[in-house]
DNA sequence: CATATATATTAGTACATTCGAATATGCGGG
DNA sequence: CCCGCATATTCGAATGTACTAATATATATG
């Protein structure tokens, strides 16, 4: 393994991350995220609690599916989407909360718990 | 104060995080970030971490400081940045340490530490 | 002042992203 | 089989992004 001199974290590294932050980097696709994180929705329920077009939110909602960041599950002729990526989740949860006034740490610590 | 029924966290704090991961969302950038989380740096520094040209260096570091995420200083012919949003910091190495392998949880108990 | 070094800015180009409009597919009910 | 609802896909336009090359500014030094 020629492994250079340890620079920190590897190049890839910091592709996969940049990768996941720009997946969070809209406020349609953050707020799907969020709303994931309560639990399983379908893309009418999501639709409701962000107002965006339909094709718009398949579209984010595909994106998201194709990183592998949440799973689908069909019922009847509704699908469910859910966090795949627990990672993702959690990530969203501690900025939103974080952004809203908590201290990071008080976040991690009840994500944690 | 018009609130509306609260639907969680308000539209201005998605747009909020999701600008911020925006920052986060390309290698360059976020190693930039990820090298300011050890301290403070001049471009120069920076420029031998990251290998990258001069220009597009500065470029980077400009979005950075005008969306508030690093502060500049000026000593002599040269300019240190460093971190300014320290939230930015905590999120960068907390994703940085997850992807590497290591729990979120155990992250975030040692940045707390 | 002249020059060298450090950093910033501008302009141009290639490419990616986001969205709406239109259309397609998948499924359940009659 | 046809219809209606839920979801997905495709296309095009507008905008944003990331980079290079060239140039500009600022500061230190002789």
């Amino acid at each position: 393994m020629t492994e250079q001199h340890d620079e920190g974290p590897s190049l890839k590294v910091f592709e996969r991350a940049a990768e996941l932050f720009g997946l969070l980097s809209t406020p349609v696709r953050l707020r799907i995220v969020s709303a994931l994180c309560e639990g399983e929705r379908n893309v009418t329920e999501l639709r409701e609690l962000i107002d965006v077009s339909q094709p718009n939110i398949s579209q984010h909602l595909n994106m998201l599916y194709r990183s592998g960041a949440v799973t689908k599950r069909r019922h009847g002729s509704q699908v469910f989407y859910r966090i795949a990526d627990e990672y993702c989740g959690l990530v969203c949860r501690a900025v939103a909360s974080q952004v809203t006034g908590e201290t990071f740490s008080d976040k991690c610590l009840s994500i944690v718990n």
